[in-house]
DNA sequence: CTCAATTTGTTCGTATGTATG
DNA sequence: ACATACATACGAACAAATTGA
């Protein structure tokens, strides 16, 4: 069926991972049913060009994560209930995000050598004169899904260190009367997994994750809010409205259109 | 500094991979300045806890991917231009696709077994009564870069079928006056790599990959474009607005504004 | 010019992991 | 389960090129 030993080839990755997260893919997209007996390893030793050995090695690695079970003489099925994924839907305008970073349960981390400033981009605005950083590790369940880098304007900060000390930042800029907003942009990459990040969110060191960079720029174009977030890539999911402009033509009242 | 021999229980990927991936992150990040020296041999070994020939194994790779030049008795240098990634923006309105596909260059592929029907989800919309199923690959410089997977609606398909079969569905579909669309929306997430992928993109099988599910209904409710569309996931990128609704209030005049 | 220090490059031996048939 | 081949990883020793004192 598929060349897979040339695949290989390119890839250098041990060719029963490579087949394990074929087969895991194929269980958490439900292209096997849960409870559904899955092909015989005669079949899945044919369809992926792998000696049987291979093949089982590949059905034990699925097995310890509880995506499979197997059972001598009857054949080998997936399991009842495969995890859910993607159930973190990443906001694509300012209220709902606002909304969605309510919930959060999130923890403070000690940084040591927190850098000075951020590095901004083209169309992020300028420095302000000082910035706090603060890192933080999202939660759900007692899984980590997410960590937040911030840098935050001093003198925003100061106004309530309190409130920024307890609460996520942006619900705290959001209720506050005395920050102008004049853009706020976020933009999305899928990057992998280093030490740090691997560690913090549990994953394998080069796995893949999203990662977003959610930039407040104020009227004076200073760049008071810049966020890096790091998301394990399978917690989150994106759902964009094509139409959205034409649909709000009235639009929510936010403080971030005051002027 | 960091337990990389812990990570690496957990992984299961090769030692000199996964530090040839925390490299390449530095480099493409510019933590390794473009032409600078980068660390000698015995503190990378130091700073991975790894021996002196797994490092040379990561450099290799390196090497080979053009990142890095070694010189004997000097030392090793990160490349002068890495290369840019995250080239291709992920539309978020409807205009901005229109017109970012207009320069897509793609190859149609035949397929044998073409699905007869998309399954939809919810808020998907309702069937069409039949379907023709197309295949393509984009490219940039002759490297495939996606794999697009479409549904299109027999009915709309059947109104101009030398159209379709040259041009970019969504481009055919915007330029029609026949065609109502009620909603349109595009959900993303992150995936990885299936065999039949890997090869199309010529990535590693597992390597992460954007899904992207662009889906338009007309107003009768009947979903009449369904593509799945997976990109690799070093090439996209996508840049989110958040206060686009309040900005926007005129808006553009779109067919797709029509009722 | 020579020498020593630095740094990359090569090789050996050994142990374990991966993959085939 | 066995025999075989090759890949991965370690540690250590040595060779070769570069640099600067």
């Amino acid at each position: 069926m598929f060349e897979l030993s040339k695949v290989y080839d390119r890839s250098r990755v041990p060719l029963y991972i490579q087949v394990a997260s074929v087969m895991r893919r194929r269980i958490e997209t439900k292209q096997w049913h849960p409870g559904q007996k899955i092909p015989t390893l005669v079949e899945l030793e044919r369809e992926f060009q792998v000696a049987r050995v291979t093949v089982r090695q590949a059905v034990d690695i699925l097995r310890e994560e509880g995506l499979l079970r197997s059972q001598q003489g009857r054949g080998t099925f997936a399991a009842e209930k495969p995890v859910d994924r993607h159930w973190f839907k990443l906001a694509t305008t300012w209220d709902v995000l606002i909304e969605s970073i309510k919930n959060n349960v999130l923890k403070r981390i000690k940084v040591d050598n927190p850098p000075q400033f951020p590095t901004l981009r083209e169309g992020e605005g300028e420095l302000a004169d000082s910035y706090v950083f603060l890192r933080s590790v999202q939660y759900k369940d007692a899984e980590p899904y997410g960590i937040v880098n911030l840098h935050l304007a001093k003198d925003i900060y100061k106004r309530a260190p309190d409130a920024f000390r307890q609460h996520p930042a942006l619900t705290v800029i959001a209720e506050r009367k005395d920050v102008d907003i004049q853009h706020a942009h976020q933009t999305v990459v899928i990057g992998s997994a280093d030490p740090a990040t691997s560690d913090l969110l549990q994953i394998a060191l080069g796995a893949p994750t999203a990662e977003c960079r959610c930039v407040l720029i104020d009227r004076n174009n200073v760049a008071i809010y810049i966020a890096d977030i790091i998301y394990r890539s399978d917690a989150i999911q994106l759902h964009i409205d094509l139409l959205a402009h034409l649909r709000s033509s009235s639009g929510g009242r936010t403080k971030a259109a005051r002027r």
